[in-house]
DNA sequence: GGATGACTGAACAATCTGCCTAGTGATCTT
DNA sequence: AAGATCACTAGGCAGATTGTTCAGTCATCC
């Protein structure tokens, strides 16, 4: 889907304040709400906006330490089959990707304090097919989900 | 900030079908409304609900490979500088951590292809302060921001 | 006993939503 | 060139939601 820049002053109108109402973001756009209400739901449906949802922070429950684990993988069992024993095992777990590499999987995981994230990566290390691992402490986080740049940069070069 | 059964709930609700009005989560719930509004502000100020935004996935508008890059860092240049160098250098970087360990800093960014994730990375290298960078590509994403179980889960051993 | 805090239930005006219609201008097709 | 298609504007309508306020109940705490 192309996107351009009315789209993407929707997007970053919406994540900048986004309890906005459609109604005051057409008025904001200077678009009649018919078009704001089209435009994004053509974004809905092409998936850009795949929903509006809560952002949880896990900070704000005490989880205020950030992790990184990288896992190896036994060979003889499928990447999906520890993906979803992790997922289960692990409610810590934020993110989890298969990666290529030196490892199999890289897990984003929270954790209350220093002390608790070594219980955290020892129930990682106790799923089954999970071989090795290694993980690494985020001291600070400096972006987290940031889009809005890459939306412009596609609008502004999709219109020249 | 201590969550009970009541917020997780509130917050499941909210992340399985975001744009449900408050009437209608404490219809669900069996409370009143004010109660469902109150704690949902009580959420938001404690900051566990950063805000209900836009999730806007990349892949949407044609960046659907993401691809992972440990970045070692000059020794003489601050972190913070480098981080906002590259934040305003390399749109296509989501995520962006500085991290203990082999790497000074993780990123997590977005291309339309493994050809054009050549560029981004190149773009990486040349920012200024940056060393070296290590990247492997993202094959799968297993999960991505998944907060429920813990929600969950802290909500249940409050109970106890 | 009295104060505090959380929840319920109800009401009000203001606003937003979904849905519809009609007109305009630009682009594309035949 | 006529006709069709698409995106946008502008407006209206009923129904629902929101912010706000009030009064009453109940449990906890000093």
């Amino acid at each position: 889907m192309r996107i351009d820049r009315l789209d993407a002053d929707l997007i970053r109108l919406l994540t900048e304040e986004p309890q906005l109402p459609i109604l005051e973001c057409a008025r904001r756009l200077g678009i009649a709400r018919g078009t704001a209400t089209s435009r994004l739901a053509r974004l809905h449906d092409a998936g850009v906006i795949e929903a509006i949802v809560p952002r949880v922070d896990p900070a704000g429950f005490g989880y205020g330490v950030v992790a990184f684990c990288l896992v190896e993988i036994d060979q003889k069992v499928g990447h999906d089959d520890v993906a979803s024993a992790l997922a289960d095992a692990v409610p810590e777990i934020v993110d989890m990707h298969t990666v290529t590499g030196a490892s199999d999987m890289q897990l984003r995981l929270v954790a209350r304090d220093a002390a608790q994230l070594q219980d955290v990566l020892d129930r990682v290390a106790l799923v089954p097919g999970v071989a090795r691992t290694a993980s690494s402490i985020a001291m600070r986080t400096h972006l987290q989900g940031r889009v809005l740049p890459l939306v412009n940069h596609v609008a502004e070069a999709g219109e020249g």
